[in-house]
DNA sequence: CTGTAGCATGGGT
DNA sequence: GACCCATGCTACA
């Protein structure tokens, strides 16, 4: 390539040529001209080999071997800086999962001028100051050194100004840099880059810089189990140190890697958080992974830590693919329980949207093409409403997205841009999977005692341990005492953390409800004793708790002798079991220790198809028989992959309301230990134990009555209401939503003493039904069952209050009344518990407790 | 009556 | 005290 150069580019270079040809990018954009020897050795790779051997910063190649260059504007693209620390050729690189090379320097327009300007001022302003001072440059690539003099350790009298991307910065390097002078910056800098002692402490001034630590970064970069954030092949926007040379303003670019060549074998990896300190709240930019910034001059203030993106691996790799397209992690946002409901509105965080979306300027807005992770492309509508001098931007039409994400509130979103296409990427995250600390939690680590590399296992546990949630949180804090964990930007506000609170106990509870009405019984054996506490009557097991078994049929055998029909969780087929067996919830033909030759599952079933249906219309009744045919109903049918979870938590203790220790539970007044009476034995989730099928109690016994009393009642009026014209179409989706709680009531209420006796007694119609349909046309809604949240003199008390799936059983009046009463040393959680989470525990609660308000009873 | 759109409010930062 | 933003409120279709 001709030029009119007339002097070889290449300062080595002593040759004179009449062809010049076109060499390497300068930082100015231009091309370096070479003559046509330097350039057949530029082209050729071997340029470095050739001019820069006595230059320092060759490194090896971390897999090969192959010394490379480092640091030489020449052999940038030639390799490419791991994670882990070290080099890689591209050879061995793009083997080795590493896709692109060191990416190009960004145009020139984005340099700012005079770059010695630029640093001396940089030199000067705090942390704050830079952060707050809007675009920069996504990376300062100073003017360093020519090719033929590589002697940046020496020369420097300008310090190393730190752009990481939100990996050094948040040490706080950059600041100590900029706040010390230029020599003991440099070799501060130094120090801490070669020996590994990047202080995490952080001074509140860094703080308030936006500088915080966040454990999610807190994996210590100088180990190689370090897990980077985003992809090696964006080496680029990991670590930008950019090294002045007084002497040469306008020599072309010092890459990253000529000041790690500089320093020891150093692992850096320090670009993970691209568009949150440096990347994003310095600059306001947040595209230093593509080595763009925007060209407009909008907003670019400092973003919550909240709305640092968090992406990870996978996520980038799902969004990329197997192409080269770089992705711009911009933001994330927990969803809200307004984000995640049915309007379909997403609340953008002002500063996201102005920085990353179109501008508008119009409340309507414009359509904005989303693409999901799977490739999906999606149509939003960006656009805001003017909220107190200022606007709120949303993004409208989301839902079918989010639903199709599966996301609700509490979990992520994040946008990504792919480019070079400018593809917003839209993903999604739950909240469980990767922790996103910026989101609930903040953690700070204050003090030198996690700085070292040695705590980087430490720091990488909490960063896997810690979640938004908060009580594996505080199991950290257990864990790591020596770490000052500081919540700080909760991005949950109280009601959605209890939403989501409320939605994680609903899909636990839902299941445990109804498998803990029929799987928790009375020991074997044990005849409770009762006592009386406020005129109330509280039954209790001696030295026992009631267990968890799985779900039996009880018959009698040929010989008039009880026994218990089990299935077995393998071939479901039906074993006979003693009567007084408790039959683990877990069961299988091979723990049939009582019939030997049924111990197989290989083994012929006993029963009989004729005698099996006899049986389970009596399952069908559900909760009316269930001591005797306490077998898989419907609703049981559904829950019972739910067993499992119960059984473990019970087994692991977790279901202390259940079997697990008495400790940490309510206590009542006269409680003394060992006490598993009722109330000692509600744990706060609900999973509360019920009195014994035989219970003749007088809380049992005053149920028994007063739910003769609502029968009677009910029926009465069915048989009016049989005589009167059908109902219109909302009084029908009534009773069908009243027949649906019903059922779950159903399993509510099902197997409780009082329930049984009634149905046996004085319920003898209702609960014989042979079909689920039947019982729905039965001139009973309630037949066969009690439900405590019913109060006699308020028998149209039935409408659904449930809109999560779950029965909410609130309590009425006298029942509250009454449980506050009898429950007064509850604290205000447990009583919240008890009675505010309208989920069904508190039916639970209420039915094994069977507290009854007798001046109502 | 229900769902939605747009604005207002107020807690939190 | 300003700003952000989650969500409540209300008019309207």
């Amino acid at each position: 390539m001709s030029s009119t150069t007339e002097v070889c580019f290449n300062s080595n270079c002593k040759d004179t040529s009449e062809k010049w040809r076109r060499g390497w990018r300068r930082r100015t954009g231009e091309y370096a001209h070479l003559c046509d020897r330097c350039a057949s050795a530029y082209e050729d790779g071997k340029f470095c080999e050739t001019f820069h051997m006595n230059a320092s910063g060759w490194r090896c190649c971390e897999s090969c071997g192959k010394q490379i260059h480092c640091g030489c504007i020449v052999s940038f693209h030639m390799f490419v800086l791991l994670d882990a620390g070290g080099i890689e050729c591209l050879t061995c690189a793009k083997k080795s999962y590493i896709l692109t090379p060191n990416p190009a320097w960004p145009p020139p327009l984005h340099f700012l001028p005079s770059q010695p300007e630029r640093m001396k001022d940089l030199s000067m302003k705090t942390w704050n100051a830079i952060a707050g001072s809007g675009p920069v440059p996504w990376r300062q690539a100073p003017s360093l050194f020519n090719g033929s003099s590589i002697q940046a350790n020496d020369q420097l009298k300008v310090p190393f100004e730190v752009d990481v991307s939100g990996g050094i910065d948040r040490y706080g390097l950059c600041e100590r840099l900029s706040m010390a002078s230029p020599e003991i910056k440099q070799e501060r800098s130094y120090e801490r880059l070669a020996n590994g002692k990047l202080r995490l402490g952080l001074p509140e001034t860094l703080q308030n810089g936006n500088i915080g630590l966040n454990v999610k970064e807190q994996h210590c970069p100088f180990t190689s189990d370090f897990k980077p954030i985003y992809p090696r092949n964006d080496t680029s926007s990991n670590l930008s140190l950019g090294i002045a040379s007084s002497s040469k303003n306008e020599i072309d670019d010092a890459p990253v890697s000529a000041i790690l060549s500089q320093l020891p074998s150093v692992p850096i990896s320090l670009g993970k958080q691209v568009c949150s300190q440096s990347g994003m709240d310095s600059s306001g930019e947040g595209q230093i992974r593509n080595g763009k910034s925007r060209g407009d001059g909008r907003s670019r203030n400092q973003l919550l830590p909240r709305y640092r993106p968090q992406i990870t691996d996978e996520e980038l790799q799902q969004i990329s693919g197997d192409s080269k397209s770089v992705i711009t992690p911009l933001f994330e946002k927990m969803l809200s329980a307004s984000d995640a409901g049915r309007i379909g509105r997403l609340v953008l965080p002002k500063k996201c949207a102005e920085a990353y979306f179109p501008t508008i300027n119009h409340p309507e807005g414009l359509p904005l093409k989303v693409q999901d992770l799977k490739g999906k492309e999606w149509v939003f509508q960006f656009r805001f409403w003017p909220n107190n001098n200022s606007r709120m931007y949303v993004l409208e039409g989301i839902t079918p997205c989010i639903q199709s994400m599966q996301l609700q509130a509490g979990d992520v979103v994040t946008f990504s841009r792919l480019e070079p296409e400018g593809k917003l990427i839209m993903g999604g995250r739950k909240a469980s999977a990767v922790p996103s600390l910026d989101q609930g939690e903040e953690v700070n680590v204050i003090g030198s005692e996690a700085s070292s590399p040695g705590d980087a296992s430490a720091r990488s546990k909490c960063t896997d341990v810690i979640s938004v949630n908060g009580h594996m949180k505080e199991k950290i804090l257990e864990d790591k005492p020596v770490m000052h964990v500081k919540r700080k930007n909760s991005n949950l506000n109280a009601k959605s953390k209890r939403l989501r609170i409320e939605n994680e106990d609903m899909m636990e509870l839902k299941l445990t409800y109804k498998e803990a009405q029929r799987l928790i019984r009375a020991p074997a054996k044990i005849v409770p004793s009762s006592f009386v506490v406020d005129g109330c009557e509280f039954e209790e097991f001696e030295e026992t708790e009631p267990v968890i078994g799985r779900p039996t049929l009880l018959g009698i055998d040929h010989s008039g002798e009880k026994i218990q029909w089990v299935q077995c969780e393998d071939c479901f087929k039906w074993r006979k079991v003693p009567a007084n067996a408790l039959v683990p919830s877990k069961w299988t033909c091979s723990d049939n220790g009582w019939d030997l030759h049924r111990s197989m599952c290989s083994s012929a079933e006993e029963l009989t198809n004729e005698q099996l249906e006899e049986m389970l219309p009596a399952m069908n009744r559900g909760p009316c028989n269930k001591e005797e045919s306490s077998g898989w109903d419907a609703d049981l049918c559904v829950a019972v992959e739910g067993l499992d979870t119960l059984a473990n938590l019970a087994i692991e203790g977790e279901g202390e309301g259940l079997v697990g220790s008495s400790e940490n539970r309510t206590k009542h007044p006269r409680h003394r230990r060992g006490c598993t009476c009722i109330v000692c034995l509600q744990p706060p989730s609900g999973k509360g134990i019920k009195h014994r099928q035989s219970c003749e109690c007088v809380v049992c016994t005053s149920l028994k009555c007063r739910f003769r009393t609502l029968m009677e009642r009910r029926e009465k009026k069915q048989v009016d209401k049989e005589t009167e014209p059908p109902p219109s179409s909302s009084e029908n989706l009534q009773g069908q939503l009243l027949l649906e709680k019903e059922q779950d009531v159903d399993a509510c209420v099902g197997s409780d003493t009082a329930n049984r006796s009634l149905n046996e007694e004085e319920a003898p119609n209702s609960g014989h039904l042979e079909e689920p349909n039947a019982r729905k046309l039965s001139s009973s809604p309630l037949k066969g069952q009690i439900d405590l949240n019913i109060q006699p003199e308020r028998e149209e008390d039935f409408s659904p209050r449930s809109d999560c799936g779950a029965v909410k059983c609130s309590l009425p009046g006298s029942a509250d009344r009454f449980f506050r009463q009898q429950h007064r040393s509850f604290d205000s959680d447990a009583m919240e518990n008890l009675l505010g989470k309208q989920d069904g525990v508190g039916c639970v609660n209420i039915i094994s407790c069977v507290a009854l308000d007798k001046k109502s009873g």
